[in-house]
DNA sequence: CGGTATCCAGTATGATACTG
DNA sequence: CAGTATCATACTGGATACCG
């Protein structure tokens, strides 16, 4: 039984899931495993996500320490987001899943 | 991008979040992973679930492959559920994923 | 024992328009 | 540029009753 914010989970594995389950949330946080990037720029590099929502998983990823935004007090207004030493230590297990995400479908397509 | 089911995922990391995504889907696993077992089985091991979320959980684990469904012909019914080859090569994962889970919920607590 | 069928609430996601 | 606000829709999960 883990908690984390008034929420408990059965198993750990379960926060986790909780964390980047999001519908873009992984795409974000492949994408900032690469670079630093501002929200215009993450906005062009995911074409199908609403304003609304990258503003919504970007604000729970922050809320969540995974992370971080840094707000450059200036006109035109510039928020440059990257990942914190946390959201650093999750790329490994997303490149866990997408090898067997990748290996899954292979052995699924040769099924039909 | 993935294809799988009439669906695209963007990356191969959101097609295994979908199928192990379900609220009580690693749970199940999590206990297969240890032994075969009846469906009443497991619905006593998780106490909270409706019979209704049991069943369409197990539907879906079997549809995509990731649990086997055997049904032992004979009054009164007797079903059990193992975890296929595919369903066995998610044990390490799911077990990376609650290891980061139990350390997040470390860091998180001592960050109050 | 191991399910189905119905109905319903809550949450997640999306479209669109507006703003400091 | 980087958001908010509002309204609409889809999807997930749950309560309950019934069935072979």
């Amino acid at each position: 039984m883990v908690k984390y914010k008034d929420n408990e989970y059965r198993c750990s594995i379960e926060l986790t899931l909780k964390l980047i389950g999001g519908k873009w949330k992984v795409l974000i946080l492949w994408y900032l495993g690469e670079k630093n990037m501002r929200f215009g720029e993450l906005k062009r590099a995911l074409p199908q996500i609403t304003q609304k929502m990258l503003t919504k998983q970007l604000r729970e990823l922050e809320e969540d320490g995974i992370v971080n935004r840094f707000v450059h007090h200036q006109v035109p207004p510039k928020v440059e987001y990257s990942l914190s030493e946390m959201g650093k230590s999750l790329l490994p297990i997303l490149s866990t899943l997408s090898e067997w995400g990748t290996f899954y479908a292979e052995q699924a397509e040769s099924n039909y």
